[in-house]
DNA sequence: GAATAAATATATAACAAATACTTATTTTAT
DNA sequence: ATAAAATAAGTATTTGTTATATATTTATTC
């Protein structure tokens, strides 16, 4: 007679389903906090920033510590820095917790609208002059959509898009080279850029001036990483007129202090026609036109490929841009050169209410 | 309504978070509940499958749809069936997880060597004759880890190593005295300076010259803030050799351009004899012995005492270095000093393999 | 085939355990 | 001396538990 011995090992229960219950050793709130710290530099100043007191965000951060058996930061130091690890988790950190934000978003569109949030992202020009009118026209038809706008780089933009903190964005530049698969960019319309000048400057009596005009002028340039700046070097370069030889007076930084300074006698700017409609309408700044020479760029949308497209950003997209791709509402802007148009048409159904 | 956010710093793009922390309305715990529910079908099971009771089930799920104000279950039925949101928020939920669980192994894997960067500092000579022998026998055992060599000045490669921006370094001179107490120091070898001649000189044919000979040699030194400067003024100075009075040719800022200049009998020069391991094998630098004279200088290790030391910089310390402390590996290296040595079986545990 | 009982699933209530936060204080590094 | 983080002790909140109620389906019975 064999006697079989049957022990029935005790296995833990995590080890049952393999694939998906396994225990996650941090929180949201963990992810989040350590975000915080990572932005403000300290856990004090996190803790301020997410109104607790710095003892709980130093228990967190222990117990994060200790779940992931991983020091996440150098202590000692006045301001707390992180470790290779607190980098890495850092860094998926924010993935998660965007995506988190995305799935908030896409729940709260499931109410057809009835609340939610619109980020748009801009450029300084367009966010300045164009997109107020935009999101005015989008809140007076989705009033319980509350919408967001995020003035920036081009660059900064174009991120933000791509890393799904913007649903959309208008730019008038170039979109970084590496973001040129992910985004998706709908050309919309044609902004002009004007050379402005003082109205008792000389050149402002005469009808309009030539090239070589331009070499006499006083510049106030946006800073040198500006779109402005980039597409004015490529157009004036393309009708000979070397912009290293331009006399550059102050770099300013906003479209609103060179109006200024121009209309003050302190030089010339060019800028976009958007900018400068009130100031032409009270005969404070000049308009110059440059014989044969049309400076022109196009405004762009866009969009993530790939991330989930909320129901307020398709609203936005085919029923408010459309208004503003024709001069009925913004005279200034030129009409889309054909091949433009035609790409907007294909990929923007007009829903006109 | 519209909020401008209009911020002109200069951000690095990977810093781009442009929301500032919304509270998300769910848990990681929560998420995981639904997917539970989703899987078996019904509240119960899904109780039973992650070994808590069914009133815990309700009572978080009841919470879930409170917070969202989305109703996520069609009750009634035996059966839970989920609603339009409940199934959107599961999709997310999966890919929540699926980040979670990357994140985990990421982190896993940090610690295990599977992953991570480990940055080494070094000096000019270090950095091009001994390290990078040092780095292929890391590269072999951990080919995972990706591993970073940054040659500065012996003062540039201290501080870096005291604000954590280099894990490790390894130099051949004083450490400012200023970081003294803040790093640690740990010497293990010893760097011989050699004097190197063209080999058709007349000294080279002598077979050991004397400290006067030393005055009529032209020198080819490198930059005058540079280590072996320095070693070479002290230990000279020791001798009672004046080297202020030495004649000094060009400055060269490169040691492969001083062995290059000597070697088409340009002058004499001071190297490490790890440097010329090769020319003097071909024959094509001779390398004088000044009676009575040698010239040492240790080579240390320098290690933050106070920061996080990744699982990298330990391995690279306890299992690289050893190799390279004797003299089976750098043939010209010296062996270490007694109390050198001495301090280097204290601080560096040696797990051969 | 309607009424009723049994079975199963979810909800609620009351209470217990665990977790997280707070204030006050100490330690540490600048 | 100062500012930041860690620690300690007490409190509040959250989350879980058991026990029980309610609802819905299924089975049984007349």
């Amino acid at each position: 007679m064999s006697i079989v011995n049957c022990q029935l090992s005790i296995v833990p229960y995590y080890l049952f389903n393999l694939d998906i219950m396994s225990d996650i050793p941090f929180s949201l709130d963990q992810l989040r906090i350590l975000k915080a710290i990572a932005d403000e530099g300290s856990f004090k100043r996190a803790a301020d920033s997410l109104f607790v007191s710095q003892p709980a965000i130093s228990l967190q951060i222990q117990n994060l510590e200790r779940q992931l058996s991983v020091p996440l930061f150098d202590r000692g130091g006045r301001k707390a820095q992180l470790t290779e690890a607190g980098k890495l988790l850092l860094a998926y950190g924010e993935k998660i917790i965007t995506l988190c934000q995305e799935t908030c978003r896409a729940i709260e569109d499931l109410q057809n609208l009835q609340g939610g949030t619109l980020i748009v992202g801009a450029s300084q020009t367009t966010g300045t002059y164009l997109l107020p009118k935009m999101i005015g026209l989008f809140h007076e038809k989705y009033p319980y959509v509350s919408v967001q706008l995020q003035v920036h780089s081009t660059r900064r933009t174009s991120w933000a898009v791509a890393n799904g903190q913007v649903d959309l964005a208008i730019i008038g530049g170039e979109v970084p080279s590496e973001l040129q698969n992910v985004l998706e960019i709908i050309p919309y319309a044609e902004d002009e850029l004007a050379l402005i000048l003082p109205p008792n400057h000389p050149l402002a009596e005469r009808g309009t001036i030539v090239k070589e005009d331009l070499y006499g002028l006083n510049y106030i340039p946006l800073d040198s990483q500006s779109t402005i700046r980039k597409v004015l070097d490529k157009v004036l370069g393309r009708c000979e007129i070397n912009t290293a030889e331009l006399k550059i007076g102050m770099e300013l930084n906003s479209i609103e202090a060179i109006k200024n300074a121009v209309q003050s006698g302190l030089g010339a700017a060019f800028v976009s026609v958007t900018a400068i409609e009130k100031e032409l309408k009270m005969g404070i700044l000049h308009r110059a036109h440059i014989e044969g020479i049309k400076i022109n760029r196009t405004l762009s949308v866009i969009v993530n490929y790939s991330r989930y497209r909320s129901k307020a950003a398709e609203a936005f997209i085919k029923e408010i841009l459309p208004h503003f791709s024709s001069e009925n509402y913004i005279p200034q802007l030129q009409r889309l050169s054909a091949e433009n148009k035609e790409y907007l048409d294909k990929n923007v159904e007009i829903k006109d209410s």
